[in-house]
DNA sequence: AACTATACCGGTATTAGTATCCGGGTATAG
DNA sequence: CTATACCCGGATACTAATACCGGTATAGTT
């Protein structure tokens, strides 16, 4: 194995940003959001649902600007298990 | 073509990412860090040196907890477009 | 000189992120 | 009934992220 596949941990916790992610987004439909963020609304649909569980760095950066809320917060909120 | 190549403003981008990284890296070395926030040194290496240019959010996430760095902060610091 | 620790680089292997295309479902307006 | 606008899911294509390996270089120690 060179790159192990991602444990259900993982998955947990991006199904955990993806919540709060589409819970930002409040009434805001996922095209407009998608468009300010420089992506495509596919792609934002898979994260808010999970399927991509671990997004790249610039792109939660650009949805949390987009969504005006904080990296740092988003990090915290999908934390699953701390010990 | 169905996902673009990089950029090359991305890898400016990337570049400013991993050579803020360093810099909070100070004295400890690679692979110490990289242990900690639970990756490979030759990972973090790549990303401090910018050859990866969009690292993972939980990557960035796990570096910035350890290093003791807001990630806000590290967004900012890499958006290269100010005008 | 030999050893150790650190960091860089290139190659290889595997999985995952991202985009586009397709069809289906629901609801609302006309 | 049609048209529009969302949301959802699968399939495909391509690139990138991550990990492991071996080699190289430099500096410090004994």
């Amino acid at each position: 194995m060179v790159r192990p596949p991602l444990t259900p941990e993982e998955r947990l916790r991006g199904e955990q940003l993806g919540s709060t992610l589409r819970q930002a987004r409040g009434e805001r439909s996922i095209v407009e959001v998608a468009a300010a963020a420089g992506m495509s609304a596919e792609t934002l649909r898979k994260i808010e649902t999970g399927r991509i569980a671990t997004p790249a760095f610039f792109t939660i950066a650009a949805l949390a600007d987009v969504l005006g809320i904080s990296l740092d917060h988003l990090a915290v909120r999908s934390t699953p298990a701390p010990t």
